[in-house]
DNA sequence: CGCAAATATACGCGCCACGCAACTTTCCCT
DNA sequence: AGGGAAAGTTGCGTGGCGCGTATATTTGCG
């Protein structure tokens, strides 16, 4: 599992992956070829398409690794606790910077999130990322059937809480990347999932 | 608004996203070409570009407008009505069959089905089905957010609604098109609507 | 009936996903 | 430790696709 080669190759991929959200954020997404992704990590094009299917992938990988984090955070807390305290102690465990972000220093960071969200305008992206979102989804349905003993093949249950989790997650990242309000994912994220778990009556 | 023009422009878009998810479910969506879906239909290669930017936008098409029905009918129906029972009524509306069906009579009901969990199976369509889906969420928290006095600019109500509806849709239609239970559309869509509607405690 | 605008088509270019066949590196077993 | 198997990397080549541009054709409107 973490001989040599499973770690360099993760590795690798981190590297593109984040070689692609770079330079996508630097000129934009048309702009950024194939070519200069694995260049800039010193691969070969050939190779990164061994990775990666398309550059949409690429950028859409950090985000895809950050969720499945929220399923394997719910399977190694504590079994005792009630569902939706794990579920939300998760979500927001989730939140915290992977080792990955230390290297990267934001130098600027207006220029940078002003970046970000032109990426995250690009429709093709949009696709991926929400591809990712239901990959996540599922993996967090399986975890929650282990927890709640349901069979996530027949039961409706466990696939509608982690949808409604990964929705209450999507709204909440939306409105704080759009900066409606200045509130910090710490706050929105909590709301959300206690709103979805309460149910939605209307106001 | 319903010039001649726009008609027969509609018409195009609808005959090219039909013959698209025809020839897809046939022969899989690998062995069709652009150059196919235009010849079925009778236009130039290029004007297809025109219409859909890719294979899989065109065979998304059908999903995304009937997705955005769903808001439509919200919109259409007598704003007295409470706003859950206004969602189910319009959610199952959208299931009624439109004028598009007659056109194409399933003459293999089976090998159809087949066929189309097939198409659903590919990852190009999956990501263009979910961008759909996003687009007629956006359409619903519009809505509701017109029905509650609500901003979907910065209320996160609207948008958690929105977003909660399209997963009960979405997660109906899986187990539906996956064949777990054989129940019918009809009966699952009430019940996951009423599920997240009254919030999702663990059972 | 004729002009302006919108749409369809023809041509062409550059990028990109991917199969194939060598070559190199890592792993595992004795 | 060492050698063969397995996995990863790379170069080459190909076909399809997205799209810009220019031109022809059709529709809408006065």
């Amino acid at each position: 599992m973490s001989g040599l080669r499973e770690r360099k190759k993760e590795a690798t991929r981190a590297a593109l992956s984040w070689a692609a959200v770079r330079l996508t954020v630097e000129r934009g997404l048309s702009a950024v070829k194939v070519e200069d992704i694995a260049a800039a990590v010193g691969v070969s094009p050939r190779t990164y398409n061994n990775y990666f299917s398309s550059k949409a992938e690429a950028i859409a990988f950090r985000y895809l690794e950050r969720s499945l984090r929220l399923a394997a955070e719910l399977r190694h807390g504590p079994p005792g606790e009630p569902l939706w305290e794990a579920i939300t102690r998760a979500a927001l465990r989730q939140l915290e910077p992977g080792p990955e972000v230390e290297r990267m220093p934001p130098q600027e960071p207006d220029e940078w999130a002003a970046g970000v969200r032109v990426m995250l305008a690009e429709p093709a992206l949009e696709a991926e990322m929400l591809r990712a979102s239901k990959i996540a989804e599922k993996e967090l349905a399986a975890a929650i059937a282990d927890r709640t003993g349901t069979d996530p093949g027949s039961d409706l249950y466990p696939r509608l809480v982690a949808a409604s989790v990964m929705a209450a997650n999507n709204v909440a990242l939306e409105l704080f990347v759009q900066g409606g309000t200045g509130e910090p994912m710490e706050v929105l994220l909590p709301r959300t999932l206690r709103m979805v778990a309460a149910g939605l009556p209307t106001p």
